[in-house]
RNA sequence: GGGCUCGUAGUGAAGCUGGCCUAUCACGUCUCCCUGUCACGGAGAAGAUCGCCGGUUCGAAUCCGGUCGGGCCCGCCA
């Protein structure tokens, strides 16, 4: 007999089926049983008359992968309206030791329970509620995606393991290969770029790894970014507008398709406008100073409660959870990014009070780079450099992108607390397992 | 890297100005009862050398020092 899933349930009324699944929870009242199976598509229920039937589901636990044959009835009494009576139980893989923590409840994403999550991540993903997080995640990424195929960018993948460090900034992962050093790569920075000389407009969603010894609610030493370079663009604003409209896109998609599963997980309503709100570093500094007394005017880059403090007041004023803060000051700057007079054409786009991803314009001139790059202390023929210089020394159009990080795009999509909870196995300085 | 905090059954919490702690509660587990449960209900039971090491004291979960492990914030970043 052929496999009904739990969606399909209910279109089987007074048909004998077939269920395979897990044992999701048991409630044996005597003469009436209830358990719950639970495959990829949901929960259904099953009662229970028979005591020998009862019987075989003595000192099984919760997680048991079992197979009912049973008659599906309509109640509306049961959830979902319909369950299987009269079942036979068949168990394909027994689970006898009980579980450390409770997968049919609520699980606990309080921070300083956040260990004892990750410590039991292959049960906890188990969870109905658990698993709409990476759902959505899944969504998320899916629409981002299609976006960006619509836009014909092309997805490309790039090497995580490289030469050395390069590109400055970040702390790098070092490795041993054999017997060279490696490390591993904290950005697709050089080879996107790289890219945009063959395609104009490629992205890359992959992992990247920062050795910082950040221990934050926002920082991870492997992380998932989505990584965009698009050619020919006529000004910073073509890029920040590309930039916005693939977010809004992913977040308005996924909010459609994803409605009752974040409104059950207390997701904030979303607000999006047809334009980003935008403000530059230096307004920003002025009216948070303003509001709140915490002179700013003097700090280079935004600190964590303007952020926050921007966002409140794009989201209460202007009806907005997206905002840019632009024009980054001079020495915020990397070698590769494009300069203007006194600021560097970078913009944060910030969502929720989080800076979810750096939006630059990059130099494309050959002459400009081997410039800034001397200028930055580099040796420019150093192999780390050579390849990339290549690129430029062959014809790059004016260009820009962006980094994106899907894990803080998730969770605060959701409105999780700490950026892990976004992520299945999350690393940071302390957890390489599971 | 800096600052602040926390560590008690499988899980989540209370106790922590020293003795009434032979450590409390909830969930889970086990046994029994229960024919519409859905965070089922009822009766009973087991389960913790209070992170670890040392110190102070007649006496330490409680105070002190060290250590290991969490969490939050800052710096830096996505």
């Amino acid at each position: 007999m052929e496999r009904v899933l739990s969606r399909d349930v209910k279109n089987n009324i007074d048909q004998l089926i077939c269920m395979q699944g897990w044992l999701h929870k048991k409630r044996l009242l005597g003469g009436l049983n209830f358990i719950t199976i639970r495959d990829r598509s949901g929960l259904t229920q099953a009662l229970i008359n028979d005591k020998e039937q009862v019987e075989k589901l003595r000192g099984l636990h919760i997680g048991t992968v079992m197979q009912l044959d049973g008659t599906v009835v309509a109640d509306d009494r049961a959830p979902g309206g319909a369950e299987l009576h009269d079942v036979a139980i068949t168990v394909m893989v027994p689970v006898t030791d009980e579980p450390p923590i409770e997968i049919d409840k609520p699980i606990s994403h309080k921070s300083e329970n956040l260990d004892t999550l990750f410590e039991y991540r292959v049960l906890n993903v188990r969870n109905i509620q658990e698993q709409k997080i990476f759902k959505i995640r899944a969504t998320l990424t899916q629409e981002l995606r299609t976006f960006l195929i619509e836009q014909e960018f092309v997805e490309i993948d790039t090497p995580k393991l490289l030469a050395e460090a390069t590109e400055g900034g970040a702390e790098v992962f070092k490795l041993d290969y054999f017997g060279k050093t490696a490390t591993l790569a904290q950005s697709p920075q050089f080879y996107k770029q790289i890219m945009v000389g063959a395609f104009e407009r490629v992205f890359e969603i992959g992992h990247s790894y920062r050795a910082e010894p950040s221990a934050t609610t926002r920082h991870l030493t492997e992380l998932t970014m989505l990584d965009i370079e698009m050619g020919f663009v006529e000004s910073h604003q073509d890029v920040m507008d590309m930039v916005a409209n693939m977010t809004k896109h992913a977040l308005t998609n996924t909010y459609d398709v994803h409605a009752d599963d974040l409104k059950s997980l207390n997701a904030p309503e979303l607000k999006l406008t047809d334009a980003v709100p935008s403000f530059t570093v230096q307004e920003i500094h002025e009216l948070y100073t303003k509001a709140t007394g915490t002179d700013t005017t003097s700090e280079k880059d935004l600190i964590p409660d303007e952020e926050r403090w921007i966002a409140d007041h794009a989201r209460k004023n202007l009806g907005s959870d997206l905002v840019y803060a632009t024009d980054f000051p001079k020495e915020a700057g990397k070698f590769y990014h494009k300069f203007k007079e006194d600021t560097v054409a970078w913009a944060d786009l910030l969502f929720r009070g989080l800076e979810i991803a750096t939006v630059p314009l990059r130099e494309n001139n050959h002459e400009k780079m081997i410039e800034q790059m001397t200028a930055a202390g580099l040796d420019i023929t150093h192999d780390g450099f050579k390849y990339y210089l290549q690129a430029f020394r062959y014809g790059l159009p004016s260009h820009g992108g962006c980094g994106f990080g899907v894990d803080r795009l998730v969770q605060k999509t959701i409105g999780l607390s700490n950026v892990k909870e976004a992520t299945l196995f999350p690393r940071d300085i302390n957890r390489l397992t599971p």
